[in-house]
DNA sequence: TCCTGAATTGACTTTTACGTAAATCATTTA
DNA sequence: TAAATGATTTACGTAAAAGTCAATTCAGGA
């Protein structure tokens, strides 16, 4: 495992910009440590990035992928605020669940789609 | 089935503005048609906002919608025009795939944090 | 007929998630 | 040592997806 990553280089191996990077850093999300100004990206950061970019690719903002990481982190506290964590757990479930339910839909209707292109194309192939 | 939904049934039913539906009209999503200047909505364009919403929730943009819907018609051109629809259907459904797998590794990592508080809950009971 | 509540239009505003440009600083290479 | 290369900071810009507000219009009931 490498220690530390520079900026260029996740922005190569995940296709985003510094500017990107910097901004989820901006955010919150990564803290990288420095070396002088420059960042270093250790492989934990790096793991950040790659949930952070999942979490887009599903639609959530960037105020929802921090709840979604908030939750990944060991709990640190009572009975209480574990209790409340696990709530917000079961929550975040549910939301992809029901993600989960709109991509079988959609999945549905796009095989029926391409069904019907094949017909289509079949009738062309007889009627020549 | 009902023969027509007013504009605020339909953000009743589905949580939205009229802002927001007659904003996916200008951008040519739905075309409802009008009795006077009121706008008259048909089973067919509440499916569609329905489908619009899932979009939505998948983290689609509305120009992304909007090829997926265009997706759901019926090709009507000839072979070449069929095979290209085709095409963009299996491109679609590769996102999909993709958001899919998004989803199970969330999952994972969700039931990776909820066993961590369980078993921190359970630490504190033993301690006490 | 008058009023009230819904719906429409148009314009301006806001939020999110970056893009882009300019100036500065650090490091490596010739 | 000069030049090139790469990273940083600051600040303004922007596109998408609505929100908000004001002015109108219109249909239906008392």
């Amino acid at each position: 495992m490498r220690e530390y990553y520079t900026i260029t280089e996740l922005t190569r191996e995940f296709g985003v910009s510094t500017r990107t990077i910097r901004f989820y850093e901006d955010e919150g999300l990564i803290k990288p440590v420095r070396r002088g100004r420059t960042r270093l990206f250790r492989p934990s950061d790096r793991v950040l990035l790659k949930q952070i970019l999942r979490g887009k690719r599903l639609g959530f903002s960037i105020a929802e992928i921090k709840e979604i990481i908030e939750v990944y982190r060991a709990p640190s506290g009572e009975e209480g605020q574990i209790k409340l964590m696990i709530a917000r757990i079961d929550e975040k479930r549910n939301e992809l669940e029901q993600k989960r339910r709109d991509i079988e839909e959609t999945m549905r209707e796009m095989d029926a789609a391409e069904e019907n292109c094949i017909e289509r194309l079949a009738e062309l192939r007889v009627s020549q």
